[in-house]
DNA sequence: GGGCAGAATACTGTTTACAATACAAGCATT
DNA sequence: AATGCTTGTATTGTAAACAGTATTCTGCCC
């Protein structure tokens, strides 16, 4: 009796019912402080490309465990939002000249899509939504630079919201914190990143569903802001010196 | 004289030099060899949507520590390819239709998009390339169910990779990813995923130059994917029963 | 026989400590 | 004075043990 119930029970267990979960809120990743707090103190550039994120520092002042450090430093890293480099630690990403224009780039194509695709099913809540971001947009004090910098990252957001297209948003939220890093590597001090004056246009030609209008002026947008990013990199504390040496760096890795 | 040099030690130990790490390659997640084979596995349906991944049987089956494996999974997880529940563990992921939809819309942008750019930028090498590519698929077993899988797949890969945008094309590597378990999951039995008479069709409009031709054979292609799943996901072992038990679960997750 | 509480079990999540690596200062040498 | 080596320190990577949670099995009651 005993015998054939183990066997049974054993049998059970090598294959269980394997209920698969389905409704979960999958938002945990995004959730987490770390990550939140990393991201936001990039996206206001509070955090400068290259800049080192200690592990134990981080730790400390959010007041948790190097684990949890690690693994948001490792789900930042596969967003190319931080670099991680073995034994040395992570820091924040810093795109090469190529990849800030291949970004510049993406946003054209998905933008301009998501801008066809949010004229197409436009409706009355988008409609409000879009005039309310575009008179907080109007009225906010130019001089508060972080609010700024949200503010015209937001603009971007909305329309790629009102497109409706979760996987989209998703890719532009990406694309613009990267956009983010690349401007931060590459702009020439004290160069605003978007040119806020174009936000209104574009707005009213959504508004207007004028949808080759709006195409084109966000095309041309994210063509100004291209415009202001230079391939030169030595900025502040890189200086010749230390270029040649990445650059030998560089080459020895290639060759070997 | 010893507690001078104490001070300055300390101050220099404040402020270090901070050499910023530049060239560096920086695919070294993608070349963990367990993301590789969770991915390789995926994308060749050898692991279906909502399976299990603990993370004892992963470790023993790499033949590595969980440590790892918490990473890979951690890593997909942040790409969308596993979900993981807290106190449950990590499955592959399993779309919503929703989900589903939004991924092939943005595969009809973005592939469409990295279509002209490849026209546009397409030389010798890149004829070639495709050429050889057309070949292969043209005479490949059509019975061997892995290698179509891994071909067709291919064929989208090397139009995004000959558009020349290392950014789009590691969008258009994820939404490949991500279209595989969408099919997956809602597949009818017995449908291959791509039809793969298209291909040659598409190739042949590329190396033509004909840009509008291609472009519209490419939508048409991704349309036609689409046509092939249905919002039904009651398929083979998820009879009405455990539907049923989940939707109590989820209720009693939520209520709780 | 079926449904339900309680215990055993397997699994995930976390902490801890330890090992390895890279970095920076100090020292000797030329 | 500058360069190369050695030592010490800080930081990252890894392993193992521990705690917490969910799942499964068992016995009981209806």
């Amino acid at each position: 009796m005993k015998r054939s119930r183990h066997l049974k029970r054993k049998a059970k267990r090598a294959e269980p019912k394997r209920v698969v979960p389905e409704a979960v809120d999958p938002r945990s990743v995004d959730d987490d402080p770390v990550v939140q707090g990393i991201l936001t103190a990039i996206s206001q550039k509070r955090l400068k490309p290259g800049a080192k994120l200690g592990e134990d520092k981080l730790a400390s002042a959010f007041g948790t465990t190097r684990i949890h450090i690690r693994q948001a430093l490792s789900h930042l890293a596969s967003r190319k939002v931080v670099m991680q480099i073995p034994n040395r630690g992570a820091f924040v990403y810093r795109p090469s000249w190529e990849e800030a224009q291949d970004i510049f780039a993406a946003r054209r194509i998905i933008e301009t899509a998501a801008v066809a695709a949010a004229i197409d099913r436009l409706d009355k809540a988008g409609k409000a939504e879009l005039k309310a971001h575009m008179e907080l947009e109007a009225r906010h004090d130019r001089n508060d630079r972080w609010a700024s910098l949200s503010l015209t990252a937001e603009f971007h957001i909305l329309v790629a919201k009102l497109a409706g297209n979760q996987v989209l948003l998703d890719m532009s939220r990406e694309l613009m914190l990267r956009t983010s890093l690349a401007i931060a590597t590459f702009e020439q001090p004290g160069e605003p990143d978007c040119s806020p004056d174009a936000h209104p246009d574009i707005g009213a030609l959504i508004l207007a569903k004028d949808k080759a209008g709006a195409i084109h002026a966000m095309r041309h947008h994210i063509e100004e802001m291209e415009k202001r990013i230079t391939p030169r990199d030595d900025k502040d504390e890189v200086d010749e010196l230390t270029a040649i040496f990445q650059e030998i760096g560089a080459r020895a890795r290639a060759g070997g």
